[in-house]
RNA sequence: GGGGCCGUAGCUCAGCUGGUCAGAGCAGAGGACUCAUAAUCCUUUGGUCGUGGGUUCAAGCCCCACCGGCCCUACCA
């Protein structure tokens, strides 16, 4: 029998994806974040559920399958694939990846709508106007322009047609009260601050009902005892939360455990269906409401919006294999504050790369790793008695968990590494300083007080440092002799054991080489 | 039409409730060192803080207008 876990349990899910089209670094930056966010938890001490995958029914991806010939399961078996493989590829520590076509998840779609209906908030009425296929998206009169006697959406310059259906409605508009009271209590319930402001605004202008089923297209999760209606996106694509930790089942010991989530790390263009539907789906169905949805912005090429017709899209595959996976993860993360719209270029990412990777981080571990390595038999050097700058260094060092646990808290990545990586400027001047290759000479003890002094450092920043560089960071501490049982922050209480073995020094973080021309 | 945001050194940006607030990182220049991945350290050149007014003993920081970039929202056509 094992023992009960005492842990606390932690809950976060990225966006479920549609897959209808390639991965583009967007997706990437998004389960990057997500997993900097698990990992940082799972090395704090808690039992951690991370859920993402993807959002497989509607219009388009049957439009698209019958495009292709296949059927719509054929298609989204290969996309979510090609997804997985993106997971894969950013190693991605997920614990599940779900799939709106999975077998429960019908199942849990179904149970959530009967407890809605069951509290009075599902309404059969009808559903007209100028609907636009490729947005699956219905748009007002005025919303629209006629050219050459087509009528397009203003908005997306998609063709419309107009069309009328039978559609169960969401009493949406019964919820403005209790979702502005939710804001008012939980002002951290979304954020960062200016995107949730954007969502309260719209809340107190009012709400409509929502239409939540179609009968235009069968490819969906059908309507419990409504034959001809399948659910139309919302209530299939965020139930998948629910899904995730075991829903319908509410007994469950998962579903006890990890609901309600503790983080929603989402895009911004669907902050309204997680901040305003979200809620009022979950106060209908009487279930707790998630702790908190994070808003993240978009990215860049080079200032330029991605997209298609411009043929500036960035696969993950591409950029991984130009400047590696943990690079590129530390980049989007230090780069970007999370939360606004961010920018990426070669030069910047190679900038990063170089000097805050190698430079910065590499080099201090390998000169000082290599002095150790050269001077103190090969292991953990044996300190003397503390100096003044040995002793606030160290502070500095120790005072690191803090903050990021601080920076985490709010999904604030970018300043968790700016902090950490000052602690590693003040390490570079102190090795300077210090010069413990002058000392060698002059007074060998001072010399291992000093490197053991930089390596306590480097272990420290190597730990902290995991979360956003999982594979890099375990190389630095494989080399510090950090065994896998000592890698957690728990294990920072204790310091570098002076005499442990520890292998030859190599770089861990190669500075940014152009290929060949 | 309402509401909001942004415009600070070449680049990316910090600057909370007005009084060392003119800053950081990167880039540039000079010097030092040689343990190290031509890395590191020290010093240093750059800014009329978008423009024009105003309030104040004192304004990137408050008010007004304007220019430029952007977002949300409403509505007339």
């Amino acid at each position: 029998m094992t023992s009960p876990d005492t842990r606390p349990a932690y809950y976060l899910t990225t966006a479920i994806t549609y897959p209808n089209g390639a991965p583009h670094i967007g997706h990437a930056y998004e389960y990057i974040s997500a997993d900097a966010m698990a990992r940082f938890k799972r090395l704090d001490g808690f039992d951690v559920f991370f859920l993402t995958g993807t959002d497989e029914h509607g219009l388009k991806i049957a439009q698209t399958a019958e495009k292709e010939g296949i059927t719509p399961k054929e298609f989204v078996d290969r996309q979510a694939a090609v997804y997985r493989e993106v997971h894969e590829l950013l190693g991605t520590s997920y614990d599940r990846l779900i799939r709106t076509t999975d077998p429960d998840h019908y199942g849990a779609a179904q149970d959530i709508w009967k407890r809605m209906e069951a509290n009075g908030d599902i309404y059969l009425g009808k559903y007209e106007g100028w609907y636009s296929v490729r947005d699956e998206a219905f748009y007002a009169e005025d919303e629209t322009v006629v050219r050459d006697g087509v009528r397009y959406s203003k908005e997306s310059d998609t063709e419309l047609t107009w069309t009328a259906e039978e559609s169960y409605f969401f009493r949406l508009s019964a919820y403005q009260e209790r979702l502005l009271a939710l804001y008012e209590a939980q002002p951290e319930f979304g954020a960062p601050r200016y995107r949730f402001n954007e969502v309260i605004s719209f809340v107190k202008h009012g709400l409509e009902d929502l239409s939540i089923s179609r009968t235009s297209f069968d490819w969906g999760v059908p309507v419990p005892d409504a034959p001809g209606h399948v659910m139309y996106v919302w209530v299939d694509a965020l139930t998948n939360y629910l899904t995730g930790v075991g829903y319908p089942d509410v007994e469950s010991a998962q579903f006890a455990r990890f609901w309600p989530a503790d983080l929603h790390i989402i895009g911004k263009d669907i902050s309204r269906f997680h901040a305003i539907y979200w809620p009022a789906f979950l106060m209908s169905a009487g279930l707790e409401l998630p702790r908190r949805v994070m808003i993240h912005g978009f990215l860049q090429n080079n200032g330029v919006k991605m997209s298609k017709s411009l043929g500036n899209v960035v696969a993950p595959a591409d950029m991984i294999a130009q400047y590696g996976l943990d690079p590129v993860r530390y980049f989007l993360l230090r780069e970007v504050p999370f939360g606004a719209d961010g920018s990426y270029s070669h030069d910047a990412i190679v900038g990063r790369k170089n000097a805050d990777l190698a430079n910065n981080l590499g080099n201090l571990a390998q000169r000082s790793l290599s002095m150790v390595a050269k001077n103190c038999g090969g292991a953990v050097p044996e300190p003397g008695a503390f100096t003044a700058e040995d002793e606030g260094l160290l502070a500095r060092a120790a005072d690191l968990l803090r903050v990021n646990r601080e920076a985490y808290a709010v999904q604030d990545f970018h300043g968790a590494l700016e902090q950490t990586w000052r602690v590693l400027g003040d390490t570079n001047a102190y090795f300077a300083e210090q010069a413990p290759w002058v000392l060698r000479k002059t007074d060998p003890a001072r010399m291992a007080t000093v490197l053991y002094v930089t390596l306590q450092v480097v272990r420290t920043v190597a730990t902290l440092a995991q979360p956003v560089m999982p594979e890099s960071c375990g190389k630095l501490l494989d080399l510090l002799g950090v065994t896998d049982d000592g890698r957690d922050f728990a294990a920072l209480d204790a310091p570098l054991t002076p005499g442990t073995p520890l292998p030859a020094p190599v770089p861990v973080f190669p500075r940014h080489e152009e290929p060949a021309a």
